[in-house]
DNA sequence: GTCAGCATTTGAACGCGTTCAAGGGGGCTG
DNA sequence: CAGCCCCCTTGAACGCGTTCAAATGCTGAC
C-alpha cells in the first residue's frame, strides 16, 4: 500500500524538515522555535532532535536547496558561453538570484560562517562536499572559456574564485540596497576585474607575483578544511547523511 | 574619601566587566553565564543587564583592550622600520601576537563577524571607530615605508589591507596549528604578496588592472558600513558609550 | 527634617534550545 | 501465541539569556 521506498521513519524526518523550512521563511529563523516547529508537524519536540541535532542542523537543508537550485542554474552558462568574463559573471549573478527569496532570513544564520565549531560553517568538514560542488562550478568556468588559463594558477584559481564568491556572499548579507544591486554590481565587476587579472597575468613581469599567489593559496587553502577539523562528535546516533544529495 | 572621578555607577559597571572578561577567559565565552557573572561580582543578573545590553555586549571590552594593545605595540615598527614588508608584516604578526591568549575562546564569538546584526560586527557601526583606528595603522604603514605607494592605489589600499587582516583573522581563527604557525607563515607571506603587488603596480600593462581594483573597491568599500547601519536601538537607557576609549 | 524624584538594584518569571528517562509498537524468533 | 529487541516517540525538566515590576538608596529643594 504504502510506498516502498518510503519507509515510516524517513517520512518523519522530511516532514520536519519540510515545516521546518516552511517555518523559517514565514517567521525567519529566530521567531521560529523548535516547539513551534513541533506543534506544527504533529510531532513532539524530542522527535526533531532525533532526526536533528539541533535547530541549526535544520538550516542545512537550505544549503542543500539552493546549491541544488545554483547547479542547475548554471549550466546552460556553462554549456554555451565562452567568454570568461560572461560566464563568471553569470555563474555569481545566477546565485544572488537563487539567494534572493532567502536574502533577509538568511542574514539570521549566516552568522555561522564564522564559527569553526559550526557544522554550517561553509569550512567544515560537513559542507566539504557542497564545498566541492561549488569550487567543481569555478573549475569549469575557466576549463570551458576561450581565455587560456596560465599553467601555475589553474589549480588554485577555483578555489580563490569560490571564495572570492564567498566573500560576494558575505558582502550580499550586509547589503541592504534595493533588490541587492550592490551586490549585484560587485559580482560584475568582480567578474571583470577577475578576467582581467587572468589575461595579464601571463606577461613577463607578473611571473613572480603569480607565483607567490600560487605558493600562498597552495600551502594555505586546502589547510583550512583540515585546520577546522575540530573534535567533532563521531557518534551517530543521528540518522544524519543526505538531504537532497545536491543532485 | 573617594574618588572623585568614580562615581558609584562607574565603579559598578566597572566591576561587572572585569568580571566579566575574567570569567570569559577562564571559562570560555559560552561556559560563562550571566549568573556566574553577576554572583562572582556580587551584584544580581538584572544589574548587569542595566549596564550591558546583552552577553556579547560584554566582548566589546576585548576588542577595546586588544584594539589598544594592537596599537601600542605597532608604535616601534611603524617609528623605524622603513622596509614596506617589514612594516605590513610586523603589524599583522603582533596582532597575532596579542591575540594568542585570546585565541581558543575568540572562536566562541567570533561567528558575529558575520552577523549583520551583531555591534561586534568589524562592520558594524558600533564598530567605526575600532575600524578607523585599524586603518590608520595600514595608511601609516604605507606613508612611513620607503617604497612608493602609486596615487591611484593610495586611498583605498589602507581600506583594503584592512579587510586582508580580518581575512588573516579569520584565518587564525579556524587555525589549530600548534603556536598559529600556519596564521604566521599567511601573514609573512600576505606581506610579501602585498609589498610585490605595490611594486609591480608601477608597470604599465597593469595600469588597467590597477585603476579597476581601486573602481571596484572605492565603490564598494565604503559602502559597507552604510548598508550595514540597520534599524538599531537608538534608545539608551543604557550607560554606554566609551570604553578605555581605544587610547 | 522631610519628601519627591530619579538612578540604581533586585530576583522572580518567561520563553527558548536542548536532554533524557521512560514508554510504545512492529516485526522477528522460538 | 509469547517474548524480545530495537527503532521510534514522548513530554517533563534543565539551564540558559533576557525582561520587568517592584524595592531601595541617594540627592537636592523646601
Amino acid at each position: 500500500m504504502t510506498d516502498q521506498k518510503a519507509p515510516k521513519s524517513e517520512q518523519t524526518r522530511t516532514l520536519i524538515l519540510e515545516t521546518a523550512l516552511r517555518l523559517f521563511q514565514e517567521r525567519g529563523f529566530d521567531k521560529t522555535t523548535m516547539r513551534g516547529i513541533a506543534k506544527e508537524a504533529g510531532v513532539s519536540v524530542g522527535n526533531a532532535y532525533y532526526y536533528f541535532e539541533s535547530k541549526e542542523h535544520l538550516v542545512q537543508g537550505f544549503y542543500d536547496r539552493i546549491s541544488a537550485a545554483h547547479q542547475a542554474a548554471v549550466r546552460p552558462i556553462l554549456d554555451n558561453e565562452t567568454d570568461l568574463q560572461k560566464r563568471l559573471a553569470g555563474v555569481l549573478t545566477s546565485w544572488l538570484d537563487i539567494g534572493a527569496p532567502y536574502h533577509e532570513f538568511a542574514s539570521q544564520f549566516f552568522k555561522n560562517a564564522a564559527d569553526p565549531e559550526s557544522p554550517l560553517s561553509p569550512f567544515s568538514p560537513e559542507s566539504e562536499p557542497a564545498r566541492q560542488a561549488a569550487i567543481d562550478i569555478h573549475r569549469e568556468v575557466l576549463a570551458g572559456a576561450k581565455t587560456k588559463v596560465p599553467a601555475e594558477l589553474a589549480d588554485v584559481l577555483p578555489e580563490l574564485m569560490w571564495l572570492s564568491q564567498m566573500g560576494l556572499v558575505l558582502y550580499w548579507v550586509f547589503d541592504r540596497s534595493p533588490d541587492s544591486e550592490k551586490s549585484r554590481r560587485l559580482a560584475e565587476r568582480g567578474a571583470q576585474l577577475t578576467t582581467r587579472g587572468i589575461v595579464l597575468a601571463r606577461f613577463r613581469v607578473l611571473r613572480p607575483l603569480v607565483r607567490e599567489v600560487h605558493e600562498l593559496f597552495a600551502d594555505f587553502l586546502p589547510g583550512m578544511a583540515q585546520t577546522a577539523a575540530g573534535r567533532r562528535k563521531a557518534s551517530d546516533p543521528h540518522p544524519q547523511e543526505q538531504g537532497p544529495d545536491r543532485g
